[in-house]
DNA sequence: TTGTAGGCGTTATCAG
DNA sequence: CTGATAACGCCTACAA
């Protein structure tokens, strides 16, 4: 039932390895034999077998990527990889850790041999055991949004970024500043992010200090955003600006704020991060991260990789810059 | 420097076959043989080849995903199909189709045997050719959000929530109603969508005619609907209410409409599509479709049409149901 | 330039 | 219950 090489080698009454050959396109085959063989798969519908292909080969043609879940910031980060990819023949297979539990279990599972040429981490820090595996076979690992000193990274320069926006507010007179960041990665460790660092060197240089609470790491999203303002709503001395590490946390605090009747950016200041489609639309002061750019290196570096052996670790950073648009103003208190 | 099911064999002293079927907890292993090669196999750090096991059983373990494009809306379904799978030991390859050049070669290499156990067309309706080699080659396939005779599809009714959209509008006093469309499949034939069938169904019921330009299909997202609005607005009557075919559609077409000066919902009532996560942020009047669910049944079909041999199609619609939120009111003109 | 003989790592078959 | 042995479909030396 299924037309197998075999096949197409007796039709053109050629042997097993000529017909392979041309059926590659690799160099050392008569034009006539070629056009021979291939008109005989075409007539009889030849298609070869991508896993019998891989198993020979030992090469999967096949990228695993995994993020922490399904979102807006992924989907950019994922079209970067598909531009990468597209003039390839490389097919990706994504995974996601929706759950903290299946973490070990998807981590563990993307790091077979075999299962794929190369593995991408996006936002997602990989524990050290694991790295030392992923080393330990050959598998080529980048990581995209995250660091590790064994494995070439690629990130946003979130730290200057974030002294930029500092500077701003503290240009537009604000001295209470906080910053609702998010988990570098989810499910992992809790390291403190670039945006982290980037927020107290500022608010140091600015001569300023950070109150408590003013520093929290929530949940992506517009739940999380809400859930953040009104932990800093509720504070003795609520801040009159706040810096939120994603846009749609940004705007989660904007709709909790007005819900409880604060103005924006009367009452409160406000500005998000990666500068999202919407961000333009609602006005949004903003971060611009090129996320897609994150995405379409990431996975340019990690092909690259595939093909040496061992190359040495890459850090990249990439700049992001402040865009100002309506959610900032002076402080009114 | 890999290890093979044949050194397992050997360190525990059995047979290959008996190794074979210990490892993968066949019945018909002693527990004292299978204990050893267990441990055997945990001394060596063996792991199964997940190539050469996919074929030799002939099976990827794999779906294939096949999307227009990364957008929030795919993003849910494909939230709907993991949860599906996460029982399972299924992984998931996504292809997207960015641009409608590569719709042919996209679609060609997805249905090649062995890639895959399976294919989910998500918003792309597959071409009778493709339908006729799937069901040559038995590989089974599933249609989310579309609609084929040969292949089992799921979608929401979206002619019966348009209707129910239409008489929202029609009691809010509406005579002059039009509808931005989105396309089924972007990159596919232009077919007729079930919006479009309700809402001229549901106009002709209230005994209203729709005016020359009123039914338009636009592009996803906020950039189309801004298109689409100005489209509508440039016609010699424009409309005072319009139905969209997707939540950020409706967001393009009001953040257009404030742009010239029209205000929402006094000078235009507008409806989106999908109830997204934004959309009650936002409160938008919307359609709610279980997106998720889409994903997920649509999902399990599949994985169900795996094991059978030739299932017959079935043709599932689930229920989307109007939210009535704060972007439509009564026409002022 | 072409044909032939292994080998890739598993599973399946069929005697013992 | 166990152990050889034969596929699975393709690639790649190596020999002709």
């Amino acid at each position: 039932v299924v037309v197998t090489i075999r096949d197409v080698a007796r039709e053109a009454g050629v042997g097993l390895g000529t017909a392979s050959r041309a059926l590659a396109h690799e160099p050392g085959v008569a034009a006539t034999t070629r056009a021979r063989v291939l008109a005989a798969a075409e007539r009889l519908g030849y298609r070869r077998s991508p896993i019998a292909h891989a198993f020979s080969r030992r090469r999967t043609n096949t990228l695993e990527i995994i993020v922490p879940r399904f979102t807006r910031f992924y989907m950019e980060i994922l079209r970067g990889v598909e531009s990468a990819l597209a003039d390839t023949d490389y097919s990706v297979v994504i995974r996601t850790i929706e759950r903290r539990e299946a973490r070990e279990r998807v981590l563990a599972a993307c790091c077979t041999r075999g299962r794929s040429d190369g593995v991408l981490f996006i936002s997602i820090l990989p524990p050290d055991d694991l790295v030392e595996r992923l080393l330990g076979m050959g598998l080529p690992a980048v990581l995209i949004d995250g660091e590790h000193p064994q494995l070439t990274s690629i990130r946003a320069d979130d730290e200057q970024a974030e002294m930029a926006v500092v500077r701003h507010c503290v240009e537009l007179g604000h001295h209470q500043i906080a910053l609702l960041d998010r988990a570098e990665d989810p499910f992992g460790p809790a390291v403190p992010s670039g945006r982290q660092r980037g927020f107290e060197r500022a608010m140091a240089e600015a001569g300023l200090e950070i109150s408590d609470g003013y520093v929290q790491v929530i949940p992506f999203g517009l739940e999380g955003g809400a859930r953040g303002f009104e932990r800093l709503a509720a504070l003795p001395e609520p801040p009159t600006a706040v810096l939120t590490g994603a846009d749609m946390q940004a705007m989660g605090v904007i709709e909790a704020a007005r819900r409880h009747g604060w103005k924006v950016p009367e009452d409160l200041s406000v500005v998000g991060c990666h500068d999202i489609e919407l961000a333009e639309h609602l006005g949004l002061t903003t971060v611009r991260v090129p996320v897609r750019d994150l995405g379409q290196l990431g996975a340019g570096l990690l092909l690259a990789a595939i093909g040496q052996s061992a190359a040495p670790p890459q850090r990249i950073s990439l700049p992001a810059e402040l865009v100002v648009r309506a959610t900032c103003g002076p402080p009114t208190r």
